[in-house]
DNA sequence: CGTCCCTTGGTGACAAAGTCACTGAATCGC
DNA sequence: GCGATTCAGTGACTTTGTCACCAAGGGACG
């Protein structure tokens, strides 16, 4: 149950779908829901484990990801504020395993529901029903783009496109991350992208220091990685 | 609309959750339903479209994959009878576009749905929303298990998986299926199966002539997908 | 300040998989 | 039977993953 008012004003604004519900049903939301805490690298869900609830999410990201019994792994996506883990809804509304791992990235506020009333909902809540519909296609839709880039694109090409999103949200063309990190994110090893790193680097497409990856040409590299 | 009680008949066990409905679902699903029949090949939806009706297989199996530009192609999951294709529901309820190919596996029939029946009965119907729910849940599962083939196993064992897979459908031990078929099932290519098989033929699991393979040590090939 | 240790990245050799161009063999339609 | 098409085999090469090992950078701490 969620009582302070300040609290719920921020789930409100977490969640805008509930500005378009009924009085009532937010309170329903209000009263079903419980916050919880969890801190940096707490594991959420594991393979093959059964949801217990479904978390939203108030504050920090987490990262859904696969994992290999060699050890590599690859990031399906990230769950921000505002959004859940379909996954989880999935597995919830059907009974099966969850097929993945999630971990928090950040620490991560959430409010958690119980399997019951994210049944119940999809039955009494129209905007809650397009809430889920929504947030389950976008998935979908991340993990059909991620099956393609690993079957169809080619690394060199995944990577440039990768440093060159990471541009928009960091700051200026500096991307503070480790060629381990890298290659989670791609599902790659770290020794090739160290590889293909350095082969950008000796195109003069970029600088790599530890830890730092300076960007030197994004006309040229937004260039290629439209082209083959 | 479904007139005929022999199809209607005939809709009722394709998809027997509908036995657990009530009288005037059922109604409502015959008046708002309409039967089609597709030939082999038919091209349901390509990447990109956007979907105008949800079917329901009543006979036939559809196909849908990923297609590379290459020409490179994978094979995502079947639609069989008494299924319908999620991902369809799940541009219709979303309203995105739909992100891989399906095709007309062998001649279909199925009723279509139009989006705003899919919608409503999701809000009206129980037993539709848990069908959905679980549809949705099983291909999700399947996707992420392709993925996870993709990027962590290695192709001889996907392959004798996949041929293994086969036996307990096909009649016996022959396997009628062209390496092409094979390297499409799995998102390789045809030289790559070559190779795969003939490593499998020189040591005696199984023995390959033009369109068809004949598993000749089926414990053999069952030992070795569980290994590493 | 120096030592230890952990993280990060570099390297070379090899294996697995995809690509390309070309060949030959089997099969089908007529 | 004959030509066209489908199916499979091959070799050379590229890309990617794996393994083992090394070296540099940077903290923790006495």
């Amino acid at each position: 149950m969620i009582g302070d008012p300040r609290q719920r004003r921020r789930l409100l604004d977490a969640f805008p779908f509930l500005h378009g519900t009924p009085e009532e049903f937010r309170a329903e939301v209000f009263a079903q829901v419980t916050l919880v805490r969890l801190p940096v690298g707490q594991l959420i869900c594991h393979d093959g484990a059964h949801c217990a609830q479904l978390p939203l999410v108030l504050t920090g990201t987490g990262r859904v990801y696969k994992l290999g019994e060699n050890g590599r792994e690859i990031t399906l996506y990230r769950v921000h504020p505002g959004e859940s883990c379909v996954v989880t809804t999935s597995c919830i509304l059907s009974g099966r395993a969850f097929p993945a791992f999630a971990v928090c990235e950040s620490a991560v506020e959430a409010v958690v529901v119980r399997p019951a009333e994210v049944r119940r909902w999809m039955a009494t809540s129209e905007p809650w029903r397009e809430y889920i519909f929504g947030l389950i296609a976008s998935r979908l839709q991340e993990v059909f783009g991620v099956l393609d880039a690993v079957l169809f694109q080619r690394l060199d090409q995944r990577l440039m496109a990768y440093l060159l999103g990471l541009r928009e949200t960091a700051s200026g063309r500096d991307i503070h991350m480790t060629h381990q990190a890298l290659a989670v994110e791609l599902g790659s090893s770290r020794e090739v992208i160290s590889r293909v790193l350095k082969g950008l680097e000796s195109q003069g497409l970029l600088r790599t220091t530890r830890g730092l990856i300076e960007l030197l040409d994004i006309p040229a590299l937004e260039l290629r990685t439209r082209e083959g």
